[in-house]
DNA sequence: CAAATAAAGATTGTATACAATTTTACCATT
DNA sequence: AATGGTAAAATTGTATACAATCTTTATTTG
């Protein structure tokens, strides 16, 4: 868990191919390429993933499980996919948790925890002054992941991480504001000088300030 | 969704047997029943529940979905379970999201959801007069889950459903004080006292007190 | 011509078979 | 007796086959 594989571009190699299946189909979901109520045929994706139909099904399970398509009994899969509402839910969700999720982990985070942050946090200011926004998204995720992790609160970590993927590929239309890049880093700079005050409230502000500040950047 | 079906005890038979057996797998874990690190092997997942090896891997894949196992390739099902820790954590969490969720719902409730909630209270009421634990148990499910449904956001109600399926089946040891019931419908009454005044606010100081106190009831 | 019905086709649910991998057991060697 | 290696057994991963169910199409009937 506390590495900075983020960092590397080709980490899914280490992902079996079913694997890679679910989460191609998960994005093809989150990203719109396959519509709402749409159903989906085992036998398509057998052929587009050249494997047979039990490894499918398999994947169809899980990805039932999570939430994003219902499996009818004796009828197929149908995708449920994600609505703007649920988008709205979800960083409403995100701006009543994150907020904790950082107080917590200013209070708990450890030596080791603290150094990857800072470290992180290093990358960032650098990849800010490079302006290359698809590194610096990146090692954002990978910020806020080191902070989820070290809220020691296993599910404040996975509910947040589930709403970044969802987030993530979600078909969001995003205002770039002119200075995003920097406007971002001073963002998550006010997260991070909270964590190196020690101070768990000035951390909860700022991260309420950045996670509302987020939201608004939808159109 | 909008039923009061969970006032009828044998609703399970409309679940197929291979949800029932996933259901079942989750309890055994959740009760300590399967121990934590323990193997499940397939064929004895077969045997106890008279399937073949298909249905039950798309069981094992969908609990691994849900984090209560763990599957690692060529080596089988692992039980991940559940510490006293991640209970902690998810009472937390739940005093977290329970005060707003209760916010939203006096803000969103419609008018068959809010007559659906007076109903439930009496029975609630009924229930502690005849001071039967079971049924009260499952009445204030049923109480919460409108709740849930009526604060309309998706993540939220899924996010506390899935505490409760826990909470409900974690090795718990509760202090039930002298005089349970009714101390639980009080709290309750609070509740719904501000929905039937419409008052957010009020609403979410209920909400929080009736997590507290759950939490405390912990040994 | 519309509606109902029946049959054919397509799709899903489950069982079984086989291949790949891991685990276990046994034996030889030091 | 402890260690290492090899073969057998057990277990998982995948493919295929068949049964159950649903969907579509064609046909019949009013």
């Amino acid at each position: 868990m506390l590495s900075l594989d983020f960092l590397n571009n080709d980490y899914e190699d280490t992902k079996s191919p079913a694997q890679k299946a679910e989460e191609y189909i998960a994005i093809d979901i989150l990203t719109g390429n396959l519509r709402r109520g749409q159903r989906i045929v085992e036998q398509d994706l057998c052929e587009k993933f050249g494997m047979s139909r039990t490894p499918v099904r398999e994947i169809l399970g899980r990805l039932a499980a999570s939430g994003l398509i219902e499996l009818i009994p004796n009828r197929g899969a149908f995708v449920v996919g994600i609505t703007e509402r649920d988008v709205d839910d979800i960083f409403y969700m995100k701006s009543l948790l994150y907020p904790q999720c950082v107080k917590w982990a200013i209070e708990r985070i450890t030596k080791d925890e603290y150094e990857m942050l800072e470290e992180t946090f290093a990358f960032m200011e650098f990849y800010t002054a490079t302006e290359d926004l698809e590194k610096m998204q990146k090692i954002n995720r990978g910020f806020e992941a080191i902070i989820y992790n070290a809220s020691h609160n296993t599910e404040m970590e996975s509910a947040l991480l589930k709403y970044d993927f969802i987030i993530r590929y979600a078909n969001l239309d995003i205002k770039y504001p002119l200075n995003y890049l920097t406007t971002v880093l001073e963002e998550h700079r006010a997260i991070f000088e909270a964590f190196r005050a020690r101070n768990p409230e000035a951390g909860a502000e700022a991260a309420q300030i950045h996670a509302f500040k987020s939201m608004m950047r939808r159109k």
